[in-house]
DNA sequence: GGTGAAAGCGAGGACCA
DNA sequence: TGGTCCTCGCTTTCACC
């Protein structure tokens, strides 16, 4: 599936995704290339998947989120029906900005954002503990993010 | 600090959030307005750290990277200057895509990529294990990432 | 793979209601 | 606040090397 890039290329992905709102002009003289191949090679890292978006990145503090917690899930059973049906309801809530089914001693680890402790709390409560065969659920919150910009490697 | 938004700049939030690289005439028509005013609202909200940049989102698994894992970090001593230390030789190690402190059972959440289990069993011993202070891990696999794209709520 | 050019459109600002 | 207009530069797509 990887397909093969170049150094061009890795230079490209790096710059977008450090800046996504770089244009193709400014992309081309970084990578030294004219804007016509520059274009090309962006078109064709969106298409190949590669690229699979462009977002705008907001501070969750800044919108009045003071907590992020992750949130460790244990469901009761391991069937395939059970982890369908509790997948579509995660997709439903805002408030889980970030979800994966994991190994280990829990099923599913989730990225939760609150106003604050209390509102939190309440979610946990009535909302996580609510979710359909949930048996265990262990919270961590985050006292400060030291990477707070997720930026996959393309150096390698 | 969060600043006073209105329904259109929350529009204009989830527009951004869903695809940062739309025009301001696309965003514009999207909330009912004219550019100017359009782009003057998006550069408030960038002035005011709420939109903090923008990204090209990549998929690790068509860069090469098969294996996600989530690294549950403890540490020997909880002094600030270990702590410090620590978080500043994680920002040097691309590998390491999240980094958050937090509270529970253990000091440092991470999420880390890798091209499949065994070199990411060889990268847990030689890099992971090899930072300062560092005193147990426990790692986590990802099967399935539920919500891959992480999109901080502005309803509410 | 790369260049250069043409047409159309958007960014960004000055100014008014 | 929002709207109009204007200009410059960029995007996008040619044909061609």
């Amino acid at each position: 599936m990887p397909t093969a890039l170049d150094r061009t290329d890795k230079a490209l992905l790096a710059a977008l995704q450090g800046n996504a709102r770089l244009t193709v002009a400014e992309l081309a003289e970084s990578v030294s290339l004219t804007t016509s191949p520059c274009w090309r090679r962006v078109k064709i890292l969106e298409e190949s998947g590669i690229i699979t978006g462009y977002q705008a990145v907001l501070s969750p503090k800044e919108l009045g989120y003071g907590v992020t917690a992750f949130v460790s899930v244990m469901m009761e059973s391991h069937s395939q029906e059970v982890a369908r049906k509790f997948e579509q309801r995660l997709l439903e809530i805002p408030e889980i900005i970030a979800c994966h089914n994991v190994s280990g001693r829990y099923d599913f680890l989730l990225e939760v954002v609150a106003k604050d402790l209390e509102s939190f709390g309440e979610f946990a409560r009535e909302v996580l503990q609510a979710l359909p065969a949930v048996k265990e659920i262990y919270s961590s919150f985050s006292y400060k993010s030291v990477k707070p910009r997720r930026v996959v490697p393309v150096i390698g």
